[in-house]
RNA sequence: GGUGAUGUAGCUCAGAUGGUUAGAGCGGCGGACUCAUAACCCGCAGGUCGGUGGUUCAAUUCCACCCAUCACCA
């Protein structure tokens, strides 16, 4: 069935440039990595962008800290993150940073057009600032006693302990992180940018973006307590843009981390000229854009960076999709426990393809947290993709191998049960558009199962024994093999890297989602090796062990 | 504190616009098989669907309150 190509452009969230990528990151880049893998697959032009988000006072100081220029800092964390993703098979189109020249012209074009159309104002506001360190700080570099329940070393932002939130004016007996002397307020003036005037547009967007329902109640909450101005601006020193007509003043670097999608896109344009611009930038055109999100950085996607776009003259996302948080057996990452494992240390005892197909088996389109439950994902990848899938070839391919030469028969033995699985197609491609990763994975896993229960029914060990019927020991093990070709090709998004090597297998050069439908007769394939080992408990166990250390 | 979400078998999760015996996979137990990476196949046992109250002929499914977990509060 030949579906419509559609000009799809995809983002995921920019990585902060100040740490390293860990397993709740990873979560994010999968979920967006599978659904492009299936776009792709479907014979969709799809363009994948990602990028570094440099800016901001944390990577200033890092840099500071280091003794190196934040732009030679963000360039070794950017080279580290590629290195992970590409490790686990999240292969971007484009991979950019925010500190670019793309990036600089175009949030000053937006800039502009906001200001020309009086969408920015400026204000004096008071602000705290440390005096010994010469620069305002960000409330998360103000510490002190929560004003309401007492409890002391609170960020300037909230309380751990009561939940309270304040400014850090609020504080009792605040300190500066960085120099330990207490700051003063100081004034200073700021560009803001008119939220409150976008609201009517906003939930217009809403409408035509398909929000999901839980993001949907959270905008309306946003909407109830009332859109605020909303500050674009930062004082030196600061890393990132200078405001344009200022000596002094930065832009935010929330204003021009979103305008980084962007700024990828344009900067890949460059180098492919089957890509343009405009037509995935400005309104009018029939190509769709699509974010991945994690849900704390929500009202940045859906308030703010749809309201600049709007009012810049730029499209607005055709919806953006939103993904809960990372818990490791059951509670939030920690370093003491080991749960906090980054994707480096994963790596280094256990393959990609395992965490893909968990996380997959366990994702939908709701910002519900998941859960990484270790034992379970042992037990869960075992079962599924190596007792399940892969043995369905294993179990199949010796008979070809040694007894035809690794000839497969130019006749299905059970056409019919073929046709079952082709059938499940919609279905499953269907899941994978709307992100149901989860439902698709039980799909395809419930196909395995009939898999090997035909080939218990069949028999073609016993048949083996007798001489008149090896005609029909090809036969089934050529459905067997076709099964798990049907299977493979469903799980590409998934599990590429295990897919390429089943293909190999099959001595494929290519497949298409389609090509599922098609049975693979009268070739021949190579000799079966392994294509996944089992998780042993003793590589779960060293990667917490070495998750403690680090 | 306010707001939102979640709470279903040992584990991870489905599901029910309120109505006969609430489902799956894994794990456990029993059996069968030996082609397969101790994989696969058949069968069995497990749950008063977080708690309390309310609406109803009937609630696990609706409502209220409570408890627990998570998130957001720009």
């Amino acid at each position: 069935m030949p579906v419509k190509p559609r000009k799809i452009l995809v983002s995921n969230a920019l990585p902060y440039a100040n740490g390293s990528i860990h397993m709740g990151h990873l979560v994010e880049y999968l979920q967006g990595n599978i659904w492009i893998r299936f776009q792709k697959l479907r014979g969709h032009q799809c363009t994948y962008i990602c990028a570094s988000d440099v800016h901001g006072t944390p990577v200033m100081l890092k840099a500071r800290e280091l003794g190196i220029s934040p732009e030679e800092l963000t360039e070794q964390v950017s080279a580290e993150f590629l290195r992970d993703f590409s490790d686990f098979g999240i292969e971007f189109d484009n991979y950019y940073t925010t500190h670019s020249p793309e990036n600089e012209a175009l949030v000053g074009e937006m800039f502009e057009t906001l200001r020309a159309n009086g969408d920015i104002y400026t204000k004096t506001i008071e602000q705290a600032y440390d005096e010994k360190e010469g620069m305002f700080l960000p409330d998360r570099f103000v510490r002190g006693t929560c004003p309401r329940c007492g409890t002391d070393d609170q960020y300037g932002d909230a309380c751990e302990n009561c939940g309270a939130t304040y400014t850090p004016a609020d504080l009792i007996d605040p300190i500066s992180v960085l120099s330990g002397s207490t700051p003063i307020k100081r004034d200073s003036e700021h560009y803001f940018f008119r939220l409150s005037q976008y609201e009517q547009r906003l939930r217009d967007w809403m409408q035509s973006a398909a929000l999901e329902k839980s993001v949907l109640a959270k905008l309306e909450e946003w909407f109830e307590t009332g859109l605020q101005d909303w500050d674009i601006s930062r004082d030196a020193p600061y890393f990132g843009f200078r405001i344009p007509g200022t000596d002094d003043k930065y832009f935010y670097v929330w204003l021009d981390a979103p305008v980084g999608y962007a700024a990828s896109f344009r900067n890949l344009c460059d180098r492919r000229d089957d890509l343009d611009f405009d037509e995935y930038w400005r309104p009018g055109h029939d190509t769709e854009l699509y974010h991945f999100i994690g849900k704390d950085i929500m009202y940045f996607h859906t308030l703010f960076w749809p309201a600049v776009l709007q009012g810049a003259g730029f499209r607005t996302p055709t919806s953006v999709f939103a993904h809960g948080f990372l818990t490791v057996n059951g509670q939030k990452m920690s370093k003491s426990r080991g749960t906090f494992i980054n994707a480096r240390t994963y790596l280094d005892h256990l393959h990609p393809a395992h965490l893909r197909y968990y996380y997959a088996a366990k994702l939908g389109p709701t910002i519900e947290d998941l859960d990484l439950n270790l034992d379970d994902f042992a037990a869960r990848v075992n079962s599924d993709l190596v007792g399940k899938l892969v043995n369905i070839a294993s179990r199949c391919a010796g008979f070809i191998n040694k007894r035809f030469d690794g000839q497969l028969a130019t006749e299905l033995h059970a056409p019919e049960l073929h046709a079952t699985f082709a059938d499940s197609a919609d279905e499953i491609a269907e899941h994978y558009e709307r992100r149901e990763y989860s439902k698709a994975m039980r799909v395809i896993m419930a196909l395995a199962d009939e898999a090997n229960r035909y080939i218990d029914e069949q028999k073609p060990w016993v048949m083996a024994k007798d001489e008149a019927q090896l005609g029909a020991v090809q036969a089934v093990c050529t459905q067997g093999i076709n099964l798990f070709r049907s299977l493979m090709i469903y799980l590409t998004p998934v599990i590429p890297g295990v897919a390429d090597d089943a293909r190999a297998f099959l001595q494929e050069q290519h497949w298409h989602w389609d090509d599922a439908k098609t049975p693979l007769l009268g070739a021949t394939i190579s000799q079966f090796k392994p294509l996944l080992t089992r998780v042993e408990p003793e590589q779960i166990s060293n990667m917490v062990k070495q998750s403690k250390q680090s």
